[in-house]
DNA sequence: ATATTTGCAAACGTTTTGCATAGTG
DNA sequence: CACTATGCAAAACGTTTGCAAATAT
């Protein structure tokens, strides 16, 4: 029983090398990573899955809750959560660059309170900011 | 020059029934509606446009600024933003189904914040908190 | 009259599937 | 050994494109 997911219990699977090495890069890596970025930085270390190892690889890690997936503007976004690196996300609606921000909010507590009122447990929240950045303020 | 795009100004283009059908439909909708979605109630007028139409229609409108999109657990959903109608949401992991929720936060606040900070001009946001519902609480 | 919008069919890229093989526990 | 993970090729899926006809201004 591990704290990303109280509800369901899922093995982690058989520990092939692929799967280990997708963890330790999402989990050294300081933000998310998209397919592609993940792919790079596989290749990087002399790993090529095939296609659909990674697609399977990564929807079974995202089930098992060990990591979590964020869409922005159409692609997806893969992490693993680390509560004390947790941050939102500027996107811009002209280049489609994305900034991290850090913004000092209370979000905790009125996820408790919404887990309270509406009995839905909380796994973790994303919160895009969307406008235009300044190189594309024309 | 509308509020909802302060940087670019794009013509809403010609009128046609379909666009015209289209906005009138998200407009008085009271949440965002998935492709789909939007399909089945532009059946129900009796209006049945192409796919590459609705592609291209909902695109131009996205782009014009009119309507705003928004990709949750990788399903498009659009609205006509509305002050007074903001809202987020709670999205079920196990059983993907999206309820709204009204948050009583300063988001308004930090986005000001934001903008003056990085000088970023944000344009709307979006909010997901993502968990399992009453349902699917095993 | 002219420029935009539409439908159609084909092309495209991404994701999924079935199956035989390789690898893990 | 039994079962899971992988690679490969094909299929399925959603989305985009080029072009000719229809439509709006």
């Amino acid at each position: 029983m591990n704290k990303i997911n109280k509800n369901k219990s899922f093995s982690v699977g058989r520990l092939t090398k692929i799967k280990k090495a997708i963890i330790i890069i999402l989990s050294e890596n300081h933000c998310f990573l998209s397919k592609a970025g993940l792919i790079e930085k596989l290749n990087d270390i002399k790993i090529n899955p095939n296609r659909s190892t990674i697609y399977r690889e990564l929807q079974f890690l995202t089930k098992s809750g060990i990591i979590i997936k964020n869409t922005i503007s159409g692609t997806d976004y893969y992490e693993i959560p680390k509560d004390h690196h947790h941050h939102h996300h500027l996107v811009c609606l002209s280049c489609n660059r994305i900034e991290k921000v850090k913004i000092t909010n209370q979000l905790k507590k009125q996820e408790k309170q919404i887990a309270k009122q509406k009995n839905f447990n909380i796994i973790n929240h994303s919160l895009e900011f969307y406008g235009y950045c300044q190189k594309c303020q024309v």
